[in-house]
DNA sequence: CTTTACGTTGACGTCAACGTCAAGGACCAC
DNA sequence: GTGGTCCTTGACGTTGACGTCAACGTAAAG
């Protein structure tokens, strides 16, 4: 049963064709759905995914290949969806905002610093060669 | 005893130095010279670090940062004091750096990625914000 | 000489992020 | 019916990266 696409035209997709398709297990999904990290519909007792849980899914998965742990990665995306009605709530998200964006910019400059001396070491490893030639 | 400076007039520092020097605790700075990140010297049975060591604990921290697991960290920083007499060495060393390159900038999409979609978030809840008055 | 500070080696504990069964329900094909 | 495929919920195992003792050595300070 590759998941129905029933009533409102939507498709649909079942847990092990989201696994399928992102490269992970469906007991990853499964340790996703336990901490937060994914809400899916339920038919009966089977897992039903929409687009709004792949999306989610992309993001987690971005986020852990940056190395983000899955809590903090929950508080993340949990923000995206946040409500935004009033303006305390409004400056909370835009100071986590902030914050986010502190530890991606330190990221970032590990990032360009180790691509750097990357860089260079091959240069010298190039110039081994040569000299090797 | 902030560790001696004995023969070759090179500063030298306790565990304790480099781990509050660093930010870790000497257990951390004990666990990398396990997985082979870190060789300090013995002065009896006492560790004495050099330079070297720093750099090399530098390398460990800033690859902790980017969320790389310590082994790999260990593959890497072994790589950049591997020997590169031969040709075969070196195209092997140059191939390696290429694997890596290729990690780093996945990295550094993904990073792109997540700092644009930050911003884009940002934009909105200004724009909220500036509706509410 | 005893205390205090810092060092050492095990060895077990913990937490995150899953892996890996076990046991069973639901539905289709034959 | 039986089998096969896909789904479910536990629940225990594993690996990485340390934390946290315990038990002990050593060397300067009082």
């Amino acid at each position: 049963m590759p998941a129905p696409s029933a009533p409102p035209g939507e498709r649909t997709w079942s847990i092990a064709e989201v696994a399928e398709e992102f490269g992970v297990t469906h007991r990853t999904v499964r340790h996703y759905e336990e901490l937060g990290l994914l809400t899916p519909q339920r038919r009966g007792t089977t897992r039903v995914y929409h687009r709004r849980d792949r999306t989610r899914l992309a993001l987690v998965l971005r986020g852990r290949r940056l190395g983000f742990p899955l809590e903090e990665i929950r508080t993340i995306i949990d923000l995206y969806d946040a409500p935004r009605g009033r303006r305390s709530q409004l400056e909370y998200v835009l100071a986590q905002i902030d914050d986010r964006r502190a530890d991606l910019e330190q990221r970032r400059r590990d990032l360009e610093a180790a691509l750097a001396e990357l860089d260079g070491f091959e240069r010298r490893c190039r110039e081994d060669l040569a000299r090797l030639g």
